[in-house]
RNA sequence: GCCGUGUUAGCUUAGCUGGUGGAGCGGCGGACUGUUAAUCCGCAGGUCGCAGGUUCAAACCCUGCACACGGCGCCA
């Protein structure tokens, strides 16, 4: 019953001319009422089934036009050469049958012009309807292209012996700024979404020593941009005994890790969406350049732009200082004050923090945020008193250096704002099968 | 939270200075023995987002509301 035969093998020429059965749905059909052509799709591709009347008889015949688009079908036939049939191969059909079928009076609703209003952002339609939306060429892309990213992440930090650790999505407390928090009832009590691994790696980094998650973190955030989600898939890593310097090369390597295995496993799918290989080489090739904030800011001053050292570097300071750049850059040491507790301080000039931001070029905006953490119990009480946080709330978090504190760091990265940046996708919600956002948690 | 744009058939849309709403795709029926988003002929399918108002007359003008999309702030 399972199946074991696929579209892809056709077209590999694995069964030139012999006969087969193949599973899968109608992508689109045409024809006379001599001959038909049923065009199959299933999870490897689509291929073009050639069905005769004086092959396969009336019934036959009558029964297979009238599959619908995105009913399913199975076919068998004799796989044929023939350069009239898209990419190569073909079946001639010498039978089959319908398995699911799509009803006249309500037939699938995704069609041509349907995806026509797909093009620069998605459509309401395409939205409400993403559970079939999915079927789509550009859907299922994406999802391939999502996967082999995911599975990168996974192979970089097991190959060099990270351990996956798990922390949870219920948590009490905020890992910074208190007003994106999702908000759930807790048998009586109030528990939040996680937003952040890192709280929960640092407690484990004694045991562990060099970790890493692929997990969803939430954030509570009304914005309407083509980089943000309220869930998101995050990739954090947390090293013992290393500084801000260790933890951005792990940041560049991976990412260039990723670029690296797109190009090796989904260069097909790369240029199905149109974009250009020789860009992504590029950023699985070139070191990614570290500039300091102050340079930054410099630079920015420079070109006219309207800011002050102090400032953090919004989205729209960013975009400037990016639109030059034609790989990411990190943007490192940050000032103080514009940083959460953890960030540890330069101790050549407190004046700044140990931590990093990678940028993405092309407008895709931050990728990563990390940096070395406040490790020593004494920095960590200042710098908790400083930002005027009441300590009870981080009891856990303090005995991490209370007991045997070392340096340390890590960094999180927004998986679905890489997929989004290396397959060049016109919004991140095209890169993950259900986005959530401000305005959206359904289908 | 702020700013902007939009809502017409299942989908994508046209609809001028207000005068009984058109098309393409999809579906149905028919023609065609090699199509490539097939083509050709025909048919069905609309409370013009909702509620008020102006007018002899509103998809169109005015007011309010709802929803959506885009951008900003915030961030991965």
């Amino acid at each position: 019953m399972a199946k074991d035969v696929w579209v892809s093998d056709v077209h590999d020429g694995t069964f030139d001319g012999q006969e087969i059965e193949l599973k899968g749905w109608v992508h689109r059909t045409r024809g006379s009422n001599k001959i038909w052509f049923l065009v199959l799709r299933d999870s490897t591709g689509i291929v073009q089934c050639v069905i005769k009347r004086n092959d396969v008889g009336d019934e036959c015949f009558e029964n297979l036009k009238s599959a619908l688009i995105e009913a399913s079908v199975t076919i068998t036939g004799k796989v044929n050469v023939d350069e009239r049939a898209p990419g190569g191969h073909e079946m001639v059909v010498t039978g089959g049958q319908i398995i699911g079928a799509v009803n006249a009076d309500n037939p699938f609703p995704i069609t041509e012009s349907a995806m026509e209003g797909a093009e620069g952002g998605e459509t309401e339609f395409l939205l409400d309807n993403r559970h079939l939306y999915l079927r789509t060429n550009r859907m299922t892309t994406m999802l391939k292209i999502r996967s082999s990213v995911f599975g990168a992440i996974h192979s970089y930090f097991r190959d060099l012996d990270f351990i996956e650790y798990h922390a949870p999505n219920f948590v009490a407390g905020a890992v910074e700024g208190g007003s994106t928090l999702f908000e759930v009832p807790y048998f009586g009590r109030k528990a939040y979404l996680t937003q952040s691994w890192q709280l929960y790696a640092e407690a484990a980094m004694p045991a562990l020593e060099r970790l890493y998650t692929i997990a969803p973190s939430f954030r509570a955030e009304k914005s309407r941009t083509r980089r943000h989600l309220t869930e998101f898939w995050h990739a954090e890593m947390e090293i013992a005994w290393g500084g801000n310097a260790d933890v951005m090369e792990h940041g560049e390597s991976l990412v260039r890790n990723i670029a690296s295995t797109l190009l090796d496993e989904r260069s097909d799918e790369l240029q199905s969406l149109g974009r250009d290989l020789d860009l992504v080489a590029r950023y699985a090739d070139t070191p990614y350049p570290r500039i300091r904030y102050d340079e930054a800011i410099e630079t920015l001053q420079g070109m006219g732009v309207d800011i002050e050292w102090g400032q953090d570097l919004d989205y729209s300071k960013e975009k400037i200082l990016t639109q030059d750049f034609d790989v990411p850059h990190f943007l490192t040491h940050y000032p103080r004050i514009a940083k959460p507790f953890y960030h540890r301080p330069d101790p050549d000039d407190p004046k700044y923090v140990l931590c990093h931001d990678l940028l993405a070029p092309e407008g895709y905006g931050e990728i990563i945020g990390g940096g070395e953490r406040t490790w020593s119990e004494k920095e960590i009480l200042e710098r908790i008193d400083e930002e005027g946080t009441p300590r009870d709330a981080y009891e856990f978090y303090i005995d991490v250096r209370r007991y045997g504190g070392v340096p340390h760091g890590g960094f999180g990265l927004g998986v679905d704002r890489v997929c989004s940046w290396l397959a060049g996708a016109d919004h991140i919600r095209e890169v993950i099968p259900f986005p959530r956002d401000s305005r959206r948690v359904t289908p």
